[in-house]
DNA sequence: GCCAACGTTGGC
DNA sequence: GCCAACGTTGGC
């Protein structure tokens, strides 16, 4: 089982907003970054776990706790002409955006905030804190154990 | 296939 | 809202 970091705009939708979905959880639409597709659709498998990562807001950082349930899935923006992920390049026969499925396990006790996992020394060499703007990156086991730890500090 | 121009991300 | 970093586009 691998680790990773999934970020979200938070006034789009938050992990409150995955909490609360519904039992099937969500699929992770709007990835339009060919590295970060690469990672869903080749690396990314069912029964991972994945920070929940809050970006472009007040207080950018880790809020929860998220696992893949589904991996393989054509995102369904990319082929929908209303939306603003609709991708004319991309077709049901020979899709280019292919994504996942998550559900919330469960928020942090408290938000792990970007600020804090820089003072970090074990975490000096994470994606996050190294190659900031892709939206969905690998966390090592370290990094992730290193980090669960911090929750209750 | 180089690279300048342009667009986007995302912290601050 | 600014702007640095960096990904994408398109002319040549």
């Amino acid at each position: 089982m691998k680790y990773w970091l999934l970020k979200s705009e938070p006034d789009t939708y938050s992990f409150s907003d995955l909490a609360s979905a519904s039992s099937s959880g969500t699929i992770w639409d709007g990835v339009r970054n060919y590295q970060a597709r690469n990672i869903l659709r080749d690396e990314i498998k069912v029964g991972d776990y994945a920070f929940f990562y809050h970006s472009s807001c007040k207080e950018p950082g880790i809020a929860g706790l998220c696992m893949v349930t589904e991996t393989g899935l054509t995102d369904p923006s990319s082929l929908d002409p209303a939306s603003n992920y609709y991708d004319p390049k991309s077709s049901p026969d020979n899709p280019r955006w292919i994504t996942i499925n998550v559900v919330a396990d469960r928020a942090l006790k408290r938000v792990i905030t970007l600020k804090e996992l820089r003072q970090h020394e074990a975490l000096s060499e994470m994606v996050l804190l190294n190659r900031g703007r892709l939206s969905v990156q690998p966390v090592s086991e370290n990094e992730w154990d290193y980090i669960l730890g911090l929750e209750s500090s």
